[in-house]
DNA sequence: AAGTGGTCTAGACCACTTG
DNA sequence: AAGTGGTCTAGACCACTTG
């Protein structure tokens, strides 16, 4: 199975969703006639159809139908912003230092995560990005090769990973964890902190509607850093 | 239908879980033996599977099967979860400390932002929540009065103020911030934390659709706790 | 009465892991 | 080769909503 149907499925819908073809509020096609659409059983068109649902982009009601959910209704949690836009939209100097730029072999645990097979290398990135001077945060990240064939080719003191990465493989769909840690002391020398700073850690596997695309772990000193967000809700 | 099957074998899985007979990392019946134990087809049992694996309580691998997962501690940004539902989840043993119950003036900044009057009090509450008898939070929160007249009556033992508020004012929006930080010293005598332990601090002002309700402030040791979420993109 | 989503069945083929 | 989960089919009956 090249790839699934009901991600055909869901892809078609996020794409009718993101160009503005489908406004928020719209009735989309019921179960059966994307069933008929996409020469499917009811099934998997319903498939696609509840996970769109569950990840807050559409709403079903018996009965009635599918629809577009409101933009605010759920997301937007913590909006992924690109770093260098965040540190300049204070009005501050952006800058960064690159520390490496390489293929590199993952542990088991994270080439599950990447969908990586045995002996499958990933590219990997560790930059520091700094405001006025002052290092903000350690980005470390694994990216899939076969999604960002050109990843090792960037030079990011033009434009971030992050914007780079949007460019080339949309984000869709991010899963992430965020803890208080202790940095180790190689991180401490890199973000000029002392060994005591708490720090905020998010670790984010991002996918875009093709699958999954990059895992990231960002280390912000906790003193210089808070992370903000705005939650809205249904019920 | 009195009540979905894949709800009742869901029902029964948690059970196991929560009783303890099927430990972290325990094996589970595939999805034909739980089918044939339910007398339903294997969709029907895989659908209480899969549900439970979004829950994050199970884990499954294709060709070798499905497992109670960790019990890392891990809940949602997106959805504000109560915290003992949250414990209890994880088939563990919830319980709570009250520390403090009482009308209680504030300070300017945290007046304004609760739209207080001058002269005015807020109801303060401070509990310790706590798994399997492991302080996981504790939690600060300032209340409407004439949001929540009863907020000082009510017996935190039994009903969590997540819970209660969200009877009496049902959450319509939040505002958050997280940061990491160290606890004081007083905290850290009731998180059980040494003083060096970086901590997660989630400050967050909710709102009925009435306005303003609460600003709880929860603090989390960062040993025993993370934060997780799934965030869904529009661009 | 016709259309919608919610649940469920009894099969099928597949990819993957293990003995 | 046997067992596992992943995907899919072509039906079925149901509860709910609307004309």
């Amino acid at each position: 199975m090249a790839q699934a149907k009901f991600l055909e499925i869901k892809h078609y819908i996020l794409t009718k969703v993101d160009s503005g073809d489908w406004q928020e509020g719209d009735k989309l096609p019921s179960e059966n006639q994307l069933a008929t659409v996409f020469s499917c059983s009811r099934m998997t068109a319903r498939r696609a159809l509840t996970e769109l649902t569950e990840q807050g982009i559409l709403t079903r009601s018996q009965g009635i139908g599918s629809f577009v959910a409101s933009n605010k209704a759920q997301s937007s949690v913590l909006l992924i912003r690109d770093i260098r836009q965040e540190i300049e939209l204070r009005g501050h100097i952006y800058s960064v230092k690159q520390l490496m730029l390489a293929k590199q072999y993952v542990d088991r645990p994270l080439a599950e995560q990447l969908s990586l097979n045995e002996g499958e290398p990933a590219f990997y990135s560790k930059l520091v990005h700094l405001e006025e001077g002052m290092p903000l945060q350690i980005e470390e990240r694994y990216v899939l090769p076969n999604r960002v064939p050109h990843y090792l080719a960037q030079n990011f003191n033009e434009i971030t990973p992050h914007v780079y990465l949007s460019q080339v493989a949309p984000l869709a769909q991010a899963e992430q964890t965020i803890e208080a840690v202790l940095a180790t002391d190689c991180q401490c020398t890199l973000l000029q902190i002392p060994k005591t700073e708490p720090c905020l850690q998010i670790s984010r596997l991002t996918a875009s509607s093709q699958g999954v695309v990059s895992f990231a772990k960002l280390l912000y000193p906790g003193t210089r850093f808070k992370l903000g967000g705005q939650l809205v809700f249904d019920n």
